[in-house]
Order: structure tokens, then C-alpha cells, then sequence
DNA sequence: CGTCTTGCTGTACGATCGTTCAACAAGGTC
DNA sequence: GACCTTGTTGAACGATCGTACAGCAAGACG
């Protein structure tokens, strides 16, 4: 007989290797099996490793998820700042880079909503979910203010624009380049969502083009920031592109359910 | 001593009321402790019951959870069907009054996202969720579209028009019809879901200026449909409000996601 | 007050959960 | 080939899950 070549067992991996597989594994299990693919038994089967691997490469299960979500955030960023990048100087063409890119693969994907839709569930209640997402969120903020501010080039950056004010007695055109800027936010997270529910009902091409008639419709609105310096200081002086940027980044909640720190959680005590 | 008034241990309900209340505690319970929430030992404790009753009114745990399901998707479509109807005869005035009801509560409502959030991560892989939005889903359709076909007068109800054809080499009006009907969905969606996400940035009634921008929109880029029949004509025959109508209820995914039915799910063996 | 219906309780059970940990072995080093 | 480091295994633990079911008792009825 011939000798049994000894196979080994199992392969030792690098422990970043190794905790990539595991990522990947747990991003896997969420698209096949949502909330439920959620437990390390499930995860651990899918990575083909034991049950205790988990707990040796992370101290529990919420840091895996965490890292996760973490993984898939700043993925699709890094993605949309690399689109972006390549697009060259052009703000008009790094704006269209950046819809092709939101309006496509990996972001268009229904089974990457369904990992969304999970991650979103756990938001309010996991402050590592909560720290992942404010980790990677920064990066998507300031790609859209960048590409904002450089497509309505304003008089002067003002980089105090405080957040979340709201001038309520500004005037009209300042009213409705924030509300322009909140909408095609919206526009964006409402058609990514719709594509995704449901593939058929329009072609990705389309919502770009909805998206730059909107940005169009901007422009078209309020000129005197981009074109004519001197009409602008005469209409409003806070209504620069930056404010706009500013508005928007604030509007822009992206996939990630930011903490609202409402309404203080009711904390009964608990069964 | 006083004879010991023998005080009920517990009061017995019919069972309309006791479903009632079980459902009540079971929403309370997701908005409370979202996913974690959800089990039967939580729920009869937030219901003030003991665990082995709701087996006894409901057949099992996955029941009682599209039951809830269906209580929110209802409750907020009569709620919005009530608006409207409330509103009166005229078109804009039904639409402003359905704008409202959606830009306010208990539709706008941060709690009540986290509560949409799991079911949404429920839907994939439940049946029973499915069904019970695809019965409540049809009041919804039904209202947008006839909000609709009575904003933008058609010249003849065409009841055919078949779901999800997506007229490739058709005029610009009618792509631009479309996408319009398809934008306003997604700005529906993409602002409620920005409040609730950060209640701070804009105000309701913003959002309803908003939505109301971009009807007018609508008549303007496209009023030869409304008003001048024989334009409409020339233009393309197929242009009418229902089309519109038809073609914003295809795209209007609501809150609830709807079933994909897209790539068959990978069902290798699970652990 | 006695009887009957049935809403309701609460223990019990088996399954699965996340986590621990002692033992194993893969693979580099000498 | 012996040794050592450490990535990996898998049984075991206590907690919690959904469900079943035998028995209790609330409250209507005669």
C-alpha cells in the first residue's frame, strides 16, 4: 500500500488574511440568510473554519459585525473617491463619474441593500456599528463637499459654516439652494433605494440623468454664485457654493443611519 | 383582620382585543430594543402577559410579527387615504393634503423608521411579511395613482397599460414623464427617510415645497398632456396621465421592499 | 351558589445561541 | 529531526430562544 500522505487538516493563515476571510464570510451569510446569517456557527461554516476561530481573531461578535460594516462603508467610499479621482479635474466630470459610480455596481446592488438594511437595524442600538459608521462617513462627507464646492465655485471658502443652522429668515434664494441641495440628496439615497427594490422599473442611466437635470436645475436657479460674482453679493452674501456644499453634506445621510440622540431611549427596566 | 379581597391575578379579554394588544407590545418592543425586541419572552413582558399567551393567539412567533407588519403598513395607508379624502375634491388640494400626511406624524416618525427598518430585513426571507405587504401595499398604489390621474387629466384611462415595458425608442416627453413620475417617488422616499434620519435638517413643510416644485415641474415640462389635447396627440399618443400614473406606481417602492425575485438564492447546505 | 367555558398561566423541553478553554497540529527555526 | 510558536480545533457551558401542554381560574350563565 502506499503510504497516506499526511494532508494536513487545515492551513494556517496570517491573521489579517485570516480576518478578511471572516469579514468576507460574514457579508456573505447576511446576503444569504439577512439577520439570521448573523451567528458564528453560520459565519464560521461559511468560512470553512471552526466555531473558536471567530473568538480568536475578534473578542466577540460585535466587533466582527462591526468590522463588517466597516469593511463594506468604507469600500464603497473608497470606490466612489477612486471614480471620482479618475475623472480628472473636470467638476462636471468628476460629478458624472461620481453619479456613474453611485448608479452602479457594487453600490447598485439589491444584495448589498439587504446587508444595508440589516447593519441599519443594528444602528440605533450597537455603539460599535455606531463608531464604525461615523469612522467612514467622514470620507463620503467631504468627497461631496469637495465635488460640490468645486461645481458652484463660491466667492469665498467659508469653512465655518456652522452645521444645522437654518437661516429662517434669510432670503428666498438662500432658502432654495438649501432645499435644492437636501432634495438631490434625497434623490440620490430615493433612487439608489427604488433601483434596488425593484431593478426593472429604470435603468441606471436614468437616474444619472435625473440626478444632472436636478444639478442643472441648480445652476439654473441661482447662476449669479457660479457666473456673475457681483450679482450674487447683491442678491445674498452667505449663498456661496460652500454653504450649499454645507447644506448638503448635512443633508446627505448616505446608507448610514446616523445616531439622532432624540428623544432619550425610554429605559424600563427590561423583562 | 380584613378579609383579603381576592384581587384578579389577571383579566381576561376577547381575543380581537388581546391580538390587539399583543401586536401593540410588539411594535413597542422594535422601536424599544429593535431586532432584539423581537422575541416572544419581551413582547408578553412589554404586553404585561405570560409567555404561553400568545401561542394561544397566534399559531406562532412569525404570525404575530406580519401581523404587526400589516397593523403599521394599514395604519399608515388609511391614515394617508383619510387625508386625502378629508381634503376634498380638488386635485392640488388632495395632493398638498397627502404631501402633508406623509411630511408629518405618525408617518414621519424616527421611531418608526427603526420599526420599518427590521421588518425590511424580515422581508427577504419571510413569506409571511411578504404577504402581508403585498395585501396592504395595493392601497398605497391605488392612491398615488389616483391622485395622479386626477392631477394630470388624461385624455382616456388606458387600464392596460402594462407593468414594467419600459419605452426604449419613444419620444423624449414620454421618457421625460417617466423618469419625472420615477424622481418624485424617490424624493418621497429619499426625504422621508432623511428626516427621520436627522429630524434637524429641514423642516416638514419644506419637504412638502419640495415635492410640490417638483409637480409643477411636471405640468410645466410636460403640459401639453394636461391642457392641450391635440399637441398631446402629435407629441405621442401614449403620453397621458394614467401612463404617468402607472408608471409612478410601478416606481413608487413605498416603504415597504417588495419581493425581487431576482437571482435564485443560493441554497447550498446550510451548517 | 354551582357549573361550564375558555382565556390564561407557567413549567418544561429541545434547539441554538455566544463564549470559553484545554488540547492539537501546522509550519517555521535551529 | 527536535523544538517552539501560535493559528486552529471542537467539546462543553450557561443563557436564551420558540413552542407545547397540563392545569388554574376569571367570569358569564342558570
Amino acid at each position: 500500500m502506499a503510504r497516506a500522505a499526511p494532508k494536513p487538516r487545515f492551513a494556517r493563515q496570517p491573521p489579517q488574511v485570516r480576518r478578511q476571510a471572516l469579514i468576507g464570510a460574514t457579508i456573505e451569510c447576511l446576503k444569504r440568510y439577512g439577520h439570521e446569517g448573523l451567528s458564528i456557527r453560520t459565519i464560521s461554516a461559511q468560512a470553512g473554519v471552526s466555531v473558536g476561530l471567530i473568538n480568536h481573531h475578534f473578542p466577540n461578535k460585535d466587533e466582527l459585525v462591526a468590522a463588517a460594516y466597516r469593511h463594506i462603508n468604507s469600500e464603497l467610499v473608497l470606490g466612489m473617491q477612486a471614480a471620482v479621482a479618475r475623472a480628472g479635474s473636470s467638476p462636471r466630470a468628476r460629478m458624472r463619474a461620481f453619479l456613474e459610480a453611485w448608479f452602479s455596481a457594487p453600490s447598485l446592488d439589491p444584495d448589498a441593500l439587504a446587508v444595508w438594511v440589516v447593519f441599519w437595524g443594528l444602528y440605533r442600538h450597537s455603539r460599535l456599528i455606531q463608531r464604525a459608521h461615523r469612522e467612514t462617513y467622514q470620507g463620503y462627507v467631504s468627497l461631496l463637499r469637495g465635488m460640490l464646492a468645486e461645481l458652484l465655485p463660491q466667492r469665498r471658502a467659508s469653512v465655518n459654516a456652522r452645521a444645522g443652522r437654518r437661516p429662517r429668515s434669510a432670503g428666498t434664494a438662500a432658502v432654495d439652494l438649501r432645499l435644492a441641495a437636501i432634495g438631490f440628496s434625497a434623490l440620490l439615497d430615493g433612487l439608489w433605494l427604488e433601483w434596488c427594490l425593484e431593478p426593472g422599473t429604470f435603468r441606471p442611466a436614468e437616474a444619472v440623468e435625473l440626478c444632472e437635470a436636478w444639478i442643472a436645475s441648480l445652476s439654473r436657479s441661482a447662476p449669479q454664485a457660479s457666473r456673475a460674482d457681483s450679482q450674487a453679493r447683491v442678491r445674498r452674501s452667505a449663498t456661496t457654493g460652500s454653504e450649499l456644499a454645507a447644506a448638503m453634506t448635512e443633508a446627505a445621510t448616505h446608507h448610514g443611519v446616523r445616531h439622532t440622540n432624540r428623544a432619550p431611549l425610554r429605559r424600563t427596566a427590561r423583562r
